[in-house]
DNA sequence: GCCAACGTTGGC
DNA sequence: GCCAACGTTGGC
């Protein structure tokens, strides 16, 4: 199959892109809403997910991959929630924010602006690969 | 099954 | 800190 492109959401005050870099990988728990679910699900290792920081950040930080294909969340309090492995793959070497994306015309579409509370959804390759080029130095 | 009330997320 | 947007819950 070939690659997919994704963005998920932390609260950096929670779990922070640093703290993935310092664990190398985690466990993507707490997931509660059925369309990031949806997400969650078609996930395939090796994808491409973003890692976006929001709240007092509100900006993709840096790239990771899925190491392992979704599983039942074990943090739940109800079967049928699941998570998936991530690990760090390698920072933006500039944080793409919010406000950026939000200048391109051709990211318009983009569900981190179309449905801000989302936090888990996919992007087209080009959607991607356009951010980690904004990711770039003097970009 | 509809809708009001409420809670949460997340931008500003 | 405020508020809009959205999801969920519960009464009818």
């Amino acid at each position: 199959m070939t690659k997919q492109y994704w963005l998920v959401k932390s609260e950096p005050e929670a779990y922070s892109w640093a703290d993935l870099v310092t664990e190398k990988e985690t466990d993507w728990t707490g997931v509660r809403n059925y369309q990031a679910r949806l997400h969650l699900n078609a996930m395939r290792k090796g994808d491409r997910v973003f890692f976006y920081e929001s709240v007092s950040t509100k900006a993709v930080v840096g790239i990771s991959e899925v190491t392992e294909t979704a599983t039942e969340d074990k943090t739940a309090d109800k079967l049928g929630w699941v998570s998936v492995k991530l690990k760090a793959v390698k920072a933006l070497s500039q944080p793409v924010t919010l406000a950026r994306v939000k200048e391109e015309e051709s990211l318009a579409n983009v569900a981190l602006i179309r449905q801000s509370r989302l936090s888990v959804m996919p992007l087209s390759k080009d959607e991607f690969t356009h951010i980690v080029n904004l990711g770039k130095k003097g970009a």
